[in-house]
RNA sequence: CGCGGGGUGGAGCAGUCAGGUAGCUCGUCGGGCUCAUAACCCGAAGGUCGGAGGUUCAAAUCCUUCCCCCGCAACCA
């Protein structure tokens, strides 16, 4: 009876430490969880690590430390930054748990019982960094055409998955299910590619031993992708689903990643699902890429942006605001200090935050901080809390399709709305004639009303500027239900409403 | 003919798929207001939509052709 909504980050690569790309992500899905709880649903929001493979295998060796050993280490980094994120995930899985380890070779028992797996062998070149193999007219000049480096020619015992037989099925559903891949524009590359013809995948490696043997034949270890994207069903307790999670939650409504993965997931992981009889997912969202300064992040430039910095000296919410509002999700787009602390001057301290501040003064100056109330609505009213009604309605529509720049705008209108409307009130005029109290009470009390849904509307963004909002309102902080509170006139008349601090003092730049 | 992305007022973008007054944010300039974080509100200037040709009553938008810019493989989302 409860709608439920399930959502999920990648799960990342133990050899890597956490950037602003991952924290983009995570953050996107945290949005869409937190908006979903306020709209009612059961929500269950899932990341988690990648630990498996022969690169952390390889680089564990190099530190002198057991590939468990670094995965801790590295997985912790990863956690206490959603920590301060404020992300609110329901779970975190580890590719080395238990639970994952038996959901995965569970499935892949299943798969080689009912023959869509079978042990044949792979003779092509191969990219160790990469752990890919090519054939020979992939190769770039004898090497990698994903990484540049030197491949061997490799001959291999390897079990293989039947993808080519799933070619004209995932075809079909692509094509039945117009919002499956999105944005439009990855669709139409994997349509192409999949219409070049899927070839068998060789889903297991005997080269190193750090991962998830095959069952029964344990000098294979299962193909890491394999491993990984399992990791959506096996954090649902599949396949025994012992806590009923795997039928409550599944199938995913949405895999958020970066375009990078794409193939993984609107090929390899659909297919692997079909094969199994498991519905799949609604819908798999790549965004974009983020550059710095307008150029590529890398190592080398020394010009990784380390969130945790960003967030010490800018502020979670305003990280959280900037990341997900500068650019459309889906499209690249570049990060810059300039544009951060400008978004943050412009958007967070002058329009929201300066709202709040004027409202909350007048309210103080005019009814020593007792909320009045309104009397009978002028056209101008209606019009202005008719803005609310419909702004709401174009948010979820935007949200709904992952598009948080577009919602942000939206907001962001609204916001406008009412620093316009107060321009047009002149609440300071009002006050000064005595027969104008009522009227000057009802305009107050529009305004601190329109901050109030503008409070709910923002917090899935901004947690904690929505909770601060709603407490200086006189509002409980911890209900951020937007479902059943979203309708004009929730304020009670008679609360006391606090004068604000700013809520967003300006950066001088 | 390597692939991909792009060329729209000073900057960054939307609009191109389904042709029909060129829009948004920031910046600049002028004005208003004084409740407020020198914030807010109003107005103005500024573009032959990369070039050329074509289709059309009509093209930023469709077709042809040319030019220019960016990225190309790691650390990855």
């Amino acid at each position: 009876m409860s709608k439920s909504f399930y959502i999920t980050t990648p799960i990342y690569y133990v050899n890597d430490v956490p950037h602003i790309g991952h924290s983009y992500t995570t953050l996107a899905c945290d949005v869409l969880a937190r908006y979903k709880r306020a709209r009612g649903y059961d929500v269950f929001f899932l990341t988690g690590t990648d630990e498996h493979g022969q690169k952390v295998e390889t680089a564990a060796m190099a530190q002198g430390e057991t590939p468990l050993e670094l995965a801790d280490r590295v997985m912790k980094r990863f956690e206490s930054l959603w920590e301060k994120l404020n992300i609110s995930n329901t779970d975190f899985i580890r590719t080395t748990q238990e639970r994952h380890k038996v959901g995965v070779q569970n499935l892949f028992k299943k798969l080689l019982e009912q023959g869509d797996i079978y042990l044949g062998e792979y003779e092509d070149w191969y990219c160790t960094p990469c752990e890919t193999f090519w054939t020979e007219n992939q190769l770039l000049n004898g090497s990698c055409p994903d990484c540049g480096r030197p491949t061997d020619k490799l001959k291999e015992e390897s079990y293989f998955f039947r993808m080519s037989q799933y070619q004209d099925a995932l075809l079909k559903h692509i094509d039945e299910n117009p919002d499956f891949i999105q944005p439009k524009s990855r669709r139409n590359e994997i349509l192409s590619f999949v219409r070049e013809g899927l070839r068998d995948l060789s889903i297991s490696r005997t080269s190193f031993s750090w991962g998830v043997p095959v069952p029964d034949n344990e000098k294979h270890i299962v193909y890491v992708w394999f491993d990984a994207l399992t990791n959506y069903i096996t954090a649902l307790s599949y396949p025994n689903d012992f806590n009923g999670n795997f039928s409550k939650f599944w199938p995913a409504d949405v895999h958020v990643i970066g375009k990078d993965i794409l193939r993984f997931h609107a090929i390899y992981w659909p297919t692997f699902l079909m094969a199994a009889g498991i519905p799949l997912p609604k819908k798999v969202f790549a965004h974009g890429w983020w550059t710095v300064e307008g150029k590529k992040m890398s190592k080398s430039l020394r010009n990784v942006v380390e969130p945790n910095m960003l967030i010490d000296k800018y502020g979670v919410d305003s990280i959280r605001y900037f990341l997900l509002r500068e650019v459309p999700f889906g499209l690249d787009g570049d990060f810059s200090h300039t544009a951060l602390v400008h978004r943050i001057n412009s958007d967070l301290a002058n329009d929201l935050g300066n709202l709040l501040s004027r409202s909350s003064a007048m309210v103080n100056k005019y009814f020593k901080g007792t909320l009045p109330t309104p009397g009978v609505p002028t056209d101008e009213d209606k019009d202005f809390i008719d803005a609310f009604d419909k702004g709401i309605q174009a948010i979820d529509g935007h949200l709904n399709a992952l598009a948080f720049n577009k919602a942000l705008q939206a907001i962001w209108e609204l916001i406008n709305k009412a620093n316009k409307y107060i321009d047009a009130m002149q609440p300071w005029t009002l006050a000064k004639q005595e027969d104008q109290k009522e009227r000057l009470g009802t305009v107050l009390y529009n305004l601190l009303e329109s901050i109030r849904l503008t409070a709910l509307l923002v917090a899935p963004f901004m947690p904690g500027t929505g909770e601060k909002i709603l407490s200086i309102l006189g509002e409980n902080p911890e209900d951020l239900m937007l479902e059943g509170n979203d309708h004009w006139g929730g304020l009670k008349p008679g609360s006391a409403v606090e004068k604000a601090s700013p809520l967003f003092p300006r950066i001088e730049e």
